[in-house]
DNA sequence: CAGTGAGCGAGCTTCCGCTTGACTT
């Protein structure tokens, strides 16, 4: 009897499609990539272990030639596939239908030694139906794909290896760089110096409660025809006001609270106008993060663990993707609930639909959703706690992406009482649609909900009560995990597999500290950054990977050569910007010391003031590092005592020695 | 004479992306 051997990537998803395929078929894993380059010198292989490129492991004199081996921890699944390929008179390579999966089918051909009798298999829904018609509709392995995928594995590698000895010679043996991970840092610097750069400016709000049945809350917007300053009309680098707003002093602003109290206020204009907010599309693994970081304090780690469980007890569909998309077998059931629990009209007469909106998106899953024809609601999965939770909202975002619109009326009401004006938006509800059973969680804008009462144009009313508080525009807020995410992917850097592992690089390499679930660079982060910065621009550019994805995606169409494109990437750019680069510490600015400076001596981060140097704590957040701290730290005092920072819960990886360089760094003189 | 410790030098670190379990804490 014949017997066709199929490799998937993922175990789980092999056992599914088991069961679809029946007896003639064996369905086996690959468990991800099972060739790489090597990844430490002990791995390079001893034939081109004197070759003066071994260490970055592609021949860069030699068309950017790679060496690929089979790691240790893989050994043992390329041998099991090589026992099942010896049995087998066929071999569908059924990897992900992206560029990686791609690659992972040529890999499987390379380190199997099949030389015929294989065939790439490619479907996007696991259902009987598309397992079936997948085995049917075999194509050849499409080699361009795959070249486009071993750019891009070269291009990190040499940037990776390229860049990071620059750090160990300038900063601190054991760092690192990457086109990712430096894009992240760089993010998080930028928005640290932007806060300690950051003036803040005190500014005046004054409001009136007004009305006598259904008081409601407005703002004074103006006196006289000059507007009141809002933070936006304040320069953030410098406090000063850069428009013509009008800055109330303190007693102005008291005044117009004696004035507002003392009389009654006019209805200048209402406008009403009809409103409609769209559902959240079905779950990403980005927008997973996000939301599960808001709704259940899970950060993008816990939420990956935590999906991965459901994912493997079969409750929800896989949980790294890029796609919102929803299968019609899932639409159907999304609308079957949403139906069942609400009524009819609870959705749309026409399905919605919805595509990626990322550009480098490869689409080759489904969105995040419960698994299956029919929705199982969460009472009945047996789950408890955060499997529970974590299934809750991933079953309520699906259902609520197939609702109705929330519609209502957004009423704008224009005030005035003598020379003040004075304004407030309400809003009400017609139609809740989604929000019947998903609200997203946001804080604050009360006052945009308010419900106002009718009131025609010119129509008088009391003022209750007015005051007026004084303000201060805040400084750009700091990122959190998974926000970080969400600006990394919105300029495409980084994938669905990767969005919790960069969090934990940059926390192991001491660049990052978590604290109260903010993200906080620490001074070795802003000293890397400023270092890559001035040393290795292209490689901090935000646009860097967007080029590069361009690149790859005519170098998957035939457009362009990979020779072509790596030797101008490398040979005519990179190589040279490394081997013209300083190598000497970096030095920033200290924004709340003139005259110091944060810099490196002996691999330690130490503080620079007038000829007097200190080293700095680790956990010390840059933004604290005030003059008086300084002081403290320069006479050899311990500043003041902080309650540890816990160090994240982050993955083990293979980067994990660096905690072990880092601990050695920490101690102090004697 | 054997054991200890300071000091020195050599060797290694590092990327991104695809998957799980096998490890510790």
């Amino acid at each position: 009897m014949s017997t066709t051997l199929v490799i998937v990537e993922s175990p789980s998803k092999a056992k599914k499609i088991q069961g679809y395929l029946g007896s003639g078929y064996t369905v086996r894993a690959s468990l991800g990539h099972i060739r790489d380059l090597p990844s430490t010198k002990a791995e390079i292989p001893e034939k081109y272990a004197s070759e003066a490129w071994a260490r970055l492991g592609v021949n860069v004199s030699d068309s950017f030639k790679p060496i690929y081996i089979v790691p240790a921890g893989k050994k043992k699944v390329v041998a099991e596939l090589r026992a099942l390929v010896k049995t087998a008179d066929r071999v569908l390579l059924a990897t992900d239908p992206d560029r990686e999966g791609e690659a992972i089918a040529w890999h499987l051909v390379a380190a199997l030694g099949l030389k015929s009798g294989f065939e790439r298999m490619t479907f996007h829904e696991i259902t009987k139906e598309a397992i079936q018609a997948a085995a049917q509709h075999t194509r050849p392995i499409d080699y361009a794909l795959v070249g486009a995928q071993e750019s891009r594995r070269i291009i990190d590698r040499l940037l990776g290896y390229g860049v990071s000895p620059l750090l160990w010679n300038s900063i601190s043996s054991g760092l690192s760089a990457g086109r990712v991970q430096s894009a992240a840092l760089v993010a998080l610097a930028h928005r640290e110096q932007a806060r300690m750069a950051h003036v803040s400016a005190p500014y005046w709000r004054v409001t009136a409660q007004i009305g006598d049945k259904k008081p409601f809350t407005a703002t004074v917007l103006g006196v006289s025809g000059q507007r009141l300053a809002t933070p936006k009309d304040f320069d953030p680098a410098t406090g000063q006001l850069k428009t013509d707003a009008l800055v109330l002093t303190a007693e102005q602003a008291g005044q117009l609270v004696t004035f507002l109290k003392a009389r009654p206020v006019t209805v200048l204009s209402t406008e009403c106008v009809p409103y409609s907010t769209k559902p959240p599309t079905p779950f990403t693994t980005s927008t997973l993060q996000q939301e599960a970081s808001k709704a259940l304090k899970f950060n993008p780690k816990q939420s990956m663990d935590v999906a991965q469980k459901l994912y493997e007890g079969g409750h929800i569909t896989y949980m790294r993707t890029d796609s919102p998309s929803l299968s019609d077998e899932a639409t159907s059931a999304a609308r079957a609930v949403a139906v069942a629990a609400f009524g009819l009209g609870a959705v749309p007469s026409v399905p919605r639909t919805y595509a990626a909106k990322a550009k480098n998106a490869q689409e080759a899953h489904e969105a995040i959703r419960p698994s299956g024809k029919v929705f199982k609601a969460p009472e009945t999965t047996g789950l408890t706690g955060d499997e529970r939770a974590l299934y809750d909202l991933i079953y309520r975002r699906t259902v609520a992406s197939q609702m109705l619109d929330l519609t209502g009326m957004k009423t704008t009401l224009i005030l005035k009482a003598g020379a003040v004006q004075l304004g407030v938006i309400g809003r009400t509800v017609t139609e809740p649609g989604f929000t019947q059973l998903y609200q997203d969680v946001q804080e604050g804008d009360s006052e945009e909900s308010q419900v106002l009462p009718d009131v025609p144009q010119g129509a008088t009313l009391p003022v209750k009560d007015a005051k007026a508080e004084e303000k201060k525009t805040p400084a750009p807020g700091r990122f959190t995990e998974a926000s970080l995410v969400r600006a990394l992917e919105k300029v495409g850097v980084g994938r669905p597999s990767t969005y919790a592992s960069i969090l934990s690089t940059l926390d192991h390499r001491g660049y990052t500290r978590v604290v109260k679930r903010q993200l906080t660079v620490t001074w070795l982060g802003l000293l890397v950054s400023a270092y890559l910065a001035q040393a290795c621009a292209d490689l901090v550019d935000v646009q860097f990977t967007a080029h590069m994805e361009a690149e790859l995606d005519q170098i998957a169409e035939g457009a362009l050569k990979r020779e072509a494109y790596l030797t101008r990437f490398w040979s005519e750019g990179f190589a040279r910007t490394i081997a013209q680069a300083p190598q000497r510490a970096p030095s920033v600015p200290v924004p709340r010391v003139p005259g110091a400076v944060v810099t490196v001596r002996g691999g330690e981060v130490i503080l620079a003031l007038e000829g007097r140097t200190a080293p700095l704590p680790v956990d010390l957040v840059p933004d604290d590092l005030t003059s008086e701290v300084a002081a403290d730290l320069l006479a050899g005092k311990v500043p003041l005592k902080r309650p540890a920072t816990k160090r994240s819960t982050t993955p083990r990886t293979k980067g994990d020695k660096a905690g072990v360089t880092r601990s050695s760094r920490k101690k102090t003189a004697p």
